[in-house]
DNA sequence: TTCCGACAGTGGGGTCGCAAT
DNA sequence: ATTGCGACCCCACTATCGGAA
């Protein structure tokens, strides 16, 4: 197939705004699709490259050839040439990596090119990607949307079940849990406090601890294990000590969901970047993992049952040290008392489970629902970067300074979240006011004169070798600009420090 | 008719390995 | 030895569509 027909398609699925169009757009190409080449044109068509990483990203795409005038790539090509750019490693691979690129580049349209980088950036912005393909592969085939979801989500991707699909309804069912292949894992919705949380769950439920780790899912056969993470990447080998506690357990064979940390001296949390770190390498102290949920146990899928049969399977199976800590009650002042007791032992905060819930792999529903501590401090706005996108004419993106007692401020990150399409106009008029340019819209970056103060909510401070106080807000979000306050009187380092050192937030 | 669940988009900071400088 | 890039870990929030209520 013509790589043509699937850049036409994404440009029509672009105009439109209707999904249901999208869709029905999306449906029609899988269904011209040669027989063979349907699981890679879905690919495509969800926004995705066969090829995990591919060693080009956006940097890399900076002066590419001038465009051919006519359409001769195939679908099968571009695969065929992202496979070998991505196999290149070694001395003297990131010029050849070039050289290949250039050359697929060369041979391609100009709305080729287009698209190409976009797949390659995973920026295909066309409004439509994994779960609109699901639901178009489901009207290509003929098949209920829920089936094709199912099957998806427990084979790891839409693109896995595309040819089983199109055999038919059969062969669509016999895609299950398969001990080995990880599935997507189930997600949970948030709230801003335990009682929301409890609302939303309903009347029976559980509450877990909520570790600031990695996300692990673990598949044993026989004495074949392997840990996936949440974007099903395999990190076996850096987890050696997990791998031997799950060959522990007595079970042939088993899948498990939970969460992987290093744990401190004294058998505390480790802040997130530690574990992150140890994670990525595989070297210095051995992570522990702490399993929530178990979905399978020698020959029974247990996905389908209510989570309070898994739980107890859970415990059945796997020793007390490595569970996440379970509280399960009817007394909301209860619930209440054991997520104050998480908090205080240094964890990130609680999950909020319903106990009659199925697991339901790759959602993110009521079914779980997380409750985090939110911080806030009085910060001022120091420059804005123009947004892209569909806030392309807007400046979006803030940077955020706290007060420096002796003069100046001290920058601490940057946010884009939390402005409405009616703050975005504000404060693009705002600061395009406080701009100490003669001409804001020649740069990306757009330095402001130190006014405006504005209310961030954040979930902690971690340390930084980026920003000058050693310090960076994560997860930083706009509540509400501040015009009942001067720069003055914002908040200064030293009280971003005390926050830092603070006894809840254990690093 | 209104409400709300699910999706896509818009980006944030930190960390690693790797190849080039 | 240092630097830049790509990839992946954690992720929050808003706008929108379309089915549910």
């Amino acid at each position: 197939m013509l790589l043509q027909e699937v850049v036409a398609t994404s440009r029509a699925v672009s105009a439109t705004r209707s999904r249901k169009e999208k869709v029905r757009l999306l449906a029609a190409v899988l269904a011209e699709a040669p027989a063979g080449e349907r699981p890679l044109v879905a690919r495509y068509l969800g926004g995705s490259l066969r090829q995990r990483r591919t060693g080009v990203g956006w940097r890399s795409l900076g002066d590419l050839p001038s465009p051919a005038d006519e359409a001769t790539l195939t679908v099968a090509e571009v695969d065929a040439t992202l496979e070998k750019v991505a196999g290149l490693s070694g001395p003297g691979s990131a010029g050849m990596r070039r050289t290949r690129t250039e050359e697929l580049f060369g041979r391609a349209t100009e709305d080729e090119q287009a698209w190409l980088r976009g797949i390659i950036t995973g920026e295909v912005r066309q409004g439509a990607l994994e779960a609109m393909l699901t639901e178009a592969v489901a009207a290509a085939a003929d098949l209920p949307v829920k089936q094709v979801r199912r099957a998806a989500m427990l084979a790891g991707g839409t693109a896995y079940v595309v040819e089983a699909a199109f055999e038919g309804e059969e062969a669509l069912a016999g895609i299950g849990l398969t001990v080995g292949r990880p599935i997507q894992p189930m997600l949970a919705s948030s709230a801003p406090d335990l009682a929301a949380a409890l609302e939303k769950v309903g009347a029976d439920a559980a509450v877990d601890a909520k570790l600031d780790g990695i996300r692990i899912q673990v598949h044993r056969d026989g004495q074949d294990v392997r840990i996936a993470t949440r974007s099903l990447d395999d990190i076996t080998e850096r987890l050696p000590e997990v791998v031997e506690i799950v060959r522990s357990l007595p079970a042939d064979r088993l899948v498990l969901d939970g969460e992987a940390m290093w744990l401190a001296d004294d058998g505390g949390p480790r802040p997130f970047q530690e574990t992150a770190s140890r994670t990525a390498s595989g070297s210095g102290g051995a992570v522990t993992p702490y399993f929530f949920d178990l979905l399978h146990r020698d020959g029974r899928d247990l996905l389908d049952l209510p989570a309070h049969e898994r739980w107890a399977e859970l415990d059945d199976l796997v020793p007390e040290p490595w569970r996440v800590t379970r509280w399960r009650g009817e007394d909301p002042a209860d619930a209440q008392a054991f997520a104050d007791d998480v908090l205080a032992s240094g964890q990130e905060g609680v999950v909020v489970k319903a106990a009659g819930a199925t697991y339901d792999a790759g959602r993110r529903g009521a079914a779980w629902v997380k409750v985090k501590p939110v911080h806030t401090l009085d910060l001022v706005v120091l420059a804005v970067e123009w947004g892209s996108g569909r806030r392309r004419g807007w400046l979006s993106n803030i940077h955020l300074g706290a007060r420096d007692p002796d003069g100046g401020f001290v920058m601490l990150g940057k946010t884009f979240k939390g402005m409405t399409d009616e703050i975005l106009a504000w404060q693009t008029e705002r600061f395009t006011e406080l701009a100490t340019v003669d001409d804001p819209a020649a740069d990306w970056v757009v330095p402001v004169r130190p006014e405006q103060v504005v209310e961030i909510a954040f979930d902690g401070l971690q340390r930084s070798t980026r920003y000058p106080g050693g310090l960076a807000l994560r997860f930083a979000r706009v509540l509400r600009y501040r015009d009942d306050k001067s720069a003055a009187e914002a908040d200064t380092i030293e009280a971003v420090r005390d926050h830092a050192d603070g006894p809840t937030r254990g690093h």
